[in-house]
DNA sequence: ACATTCATGTAATAGGTTACATGATTTC
DNA sequence: GAAATCATGTAACCTATTACATGAATGT
């Protein structure tokens, strides 16, 4: 069981769902392909911590979905008193600011301003999601609660690289003059 | 060539280094294994980007020290014009906060107060080594610079989770006294 | 007509971690 | 005497991405 595995199996803990749901839930936190899902999903099944049903749909295709099992209930229980892993960060960009020094500064600033619309972009993207739960489930226990402050958790560090761009803008704009 | 090997010709370019230098240079900002970072090195050093000298050392096992080529910086040229990739985050923490409805609040509580700890550490662990740049350096032009604002960054960011965390906090305590 | 969304799966490849393997020097 | 740091490398395994494969319905 991986860390992928168990954050799949506590979606499905909420509610029933299928690998098409799970794939689009589980974005804004862990990027995952469904050739990834897929698989984890049947070895659950296979080891008995997920039960699976085919639903049958006029206007889409058919979908399994998938409900947790007590067995499926009691690993999410262990897995939650287990030490948590250290977060893994891979930002391309920070490692492309190892070449300021001999970039182009209009070159780096392009880098910088891009860089800058991605995360505004983000911003708007979890601040949709978010509003869109309605006032009333944004307290502790609802489930969506969940999703409302981890919403909140993703805003606020891309707000974050946001302000340092505009400290870092900030900086080099008050240095420009004396050169 | 995948992104940390460009990483690692970035990091190299700026100062000839070894495989053991490299690895504890790029572990704020990318983490990478020495098991993974020395045949990157070996590879680009057949394709002609990277060239090596054995350097022998009376108090410490020698080492092989990589300085980049003129094909080398080509590379990287070419690089920072090329499209950067989105950044990867990768939390269990989040995929453990799928869980708080079906938890202990007790539990819930043990997990943040952790995991803010860890935060707080990491953010003395950033500022203790932007503050070993000294200030002469930490302007435009330096190459200690871009070491000075990543690792701003990295603080800023994981400032951010700490405040989240005692945002969220702030909320279950408003909202407990009701229950 | 063409793109997107919904829906599921497998195969091949690339990226990353853990374990194996060695060995000197320094610090507690 | 034990642990940590410095230093390099390979092998086995796990994780993740890209590509292959199919197909209906809806929107432009």
């Amino acid at each position: 069981m991986n860390t992928l595995s168990y954050g799949l199996l506590a979606l499905v803990s909420r509610k029933e769902a299928s690998g098409y749901d799970l794939m689009l839930k589980i974005q804004p936190f862990w990027q995952a392909k469904h050739s990834q899902i897929y698989p984890l999903l049947g070895g659950m099944e296979e080891k008995g911590l997920l039960s699976a049903k085919w639903v049958q749909q006029t206007d889409k295709p058919d979908k399994k979905l998938y409900s947790i099992t007590p067995e499926g209930t009691k690993m999410l229980h262990e897995w939650l008193s287990e030490p948590t892993s250290a977060p893994v960060m891979r930002d391309e960009f920070n490692l492309k600011c190892f070449c300021i020094h001999m970039a182009d500064p209009a070159e780096v600033h392009r880098l910088f301003v891009e860089r800058r619309k991605y995360h505004i972009d983000r911003m708007k993207y979890y601040k949709d999601i978010q509003e869109s739960i309605p006032p009333e489930h944004r307290n502790p226990g609802h489930i969506a609660f969940e999703d409302y402050i981890l919403l909140q958790k993703a805003y606020m560090r891309t707000k974050a690289s946001v302000d340092w761009i505009d400290w870092v803008e900030e900086l080099v704009g008050q240095w420009q003059p004396q050169a």
